[in-house]
DNA sequence: AGGGTTTTCGCCTCCGGGGCATAAACTAGA
DNA sequence: TCTAGTTTATGCCCCGGAGGCGAAAACCCT
């Protein structure tokens, strides 16, 4: 078949921002200008010949919103999208997980909005903001994502709490430190911690030991290997 | 910014189809022209303008290689790709899984290949194959994936043999029915059928209870709500 | 010094996966 | 018909990880 008998898309990426305060968040962006004027969308934008989708991913990120401090960046999912009154657009939207302390000086018109009361979200990108939440939480039960949300270093408490913001129950910071901790992902620095305004006992500092995506869990049910690598 | 500045993308979608007979085995496609003229490649073709890219993965999947009968059907990742001589590609991958039992009458230049022993693959697209058997492995262990791949009705025996070919080591039939069948995933039909040529107790039959897939175990470790709904 | 607060450690229990031995069901052959 | 061989099914035990709980530790404030 001819190849002239099919019409180009532009590529656009678009990111949910993450990142743990009291509650979950994510970075919205208010538009300024048509389509879908005075909406929130997902930070993002078009691709350029010959670059990566994640190259252009993490060059809006820094040029757009002023994130350029990415725990960890990973691709969602892809759908076209007849969106935009004039072209067709190819929407790769992706997951990026900002560490806690890295407070990026937003441009005007960028705010961060807690994922339980989000505001009217134009392109069908509240679907995205669930589906990146979802993968989340799971991410959270089998691998070492929280790396990407905690600050460097931090107490089993602060680290809970995390989690707790994520999955949205109770965690209780004993266990959390025994199961990372016996996976090798967690490591205390030696540092301790005042506990809070009422005193007690202080906190020992811990930090992850990899900085880098890490399934701990088997995910190898119904009689993995012997001499498991 | 102005849109014009940015050039367009020819969307593409291919798909890692696989499924299981004495082994794990996908499907290529032999190029008759160039690019990469007699070179293997994975299935798949252009996305139309207004066509869901799901849409346009199952429209080539039963165009080009005759297969209809998809067990299930999954994106994987999109990339960037300059392969094409003239057009800039936006490749977006799929997992495509056949059910055992479900011959598609295939066109010339399309074969099956073990995955354990592939000829020379274009575009890269070997890491696409590698991304996908590793994917099915890791759903294959927290998920009802397998309806996708064994045929309607089965013995505990067959089932297992679907897992090894994918896991890559021995499984357990008595384990594997009692894992699944505690998650209401598998259930018997009440049929049996003959062991073998040698004689034996009859297998009793089974079949999957879901055609959908449902991720059974927990991922949500780290003490999940009381009443789990 | 004493009460209040928070973290940490040790022990216990519970439950699911896996292994194993035995029983069950069938075929083939003598 | 009886026996040997083969395959599946069932019941039981073991083990290891996750979670719960209480006691001890470490610190603040009064």
């Amino acid at each position: 078949m001819s190849t002239a008998a099919y019409r180009l898309a532009a590529p656009v990426v678009n990111a949910v921002v993450l990142r743990v305060t009291d509650r979950l968040e994510t970075l919205l962006w208010r538009r300024s200008r048509p389509p879908a004027e005075d909406c929130w969308s997902l930070p993002g934008g078009f691709v350029r010949q010959g670059e990566s989708l994640e190259g252009a991913m993490r060059r809006h990120l820094a040029a757009k919103v002023g994130v350029t401090d990415v725990g960890h960046l990973e691709q969602l999912d892809s759908r076209s999208a007849d969106t935009h009154p004039e072209l067709w657009l190819l929407d790769v939207s992706y997951l990026a997980l900002i560490p806690r302390g890295a407070e990026p000086d937003l441009p005007p018109d960028t705010e961060w909005h807690p994922v339980e009361a989000l505001p009217t979200v134009a392109f069908g990108h509240a679907g995205a903001i669930g589906r990146a939440h979802e993968r989340l939480r799971g991410k959270l039960s089998y691998s070492n994502a929280a790396f990407a949300l905690a600050p460097p270093r931090f107490t089993l408490r602060e680290l809970a709490d995390v989690y707790e913001a994520v999955l949205g129950y109770a965690v209780s910071p004993t266990n959390l430190g025994r199961v990372l901790g016996r996976d090798g992902l967690l490591a205390p620095t030696g540092g301790h911690r005042r506990a809070g305004s009422a005193g007690g006992r202080p906190a020992a500092e811990f930090a992850f030991t990899r900085r880098e995506l890490v399934v701990s869990r088997p995910l190898a049910a119904f009689k993995p290997p012997e001499g498991a690598a």
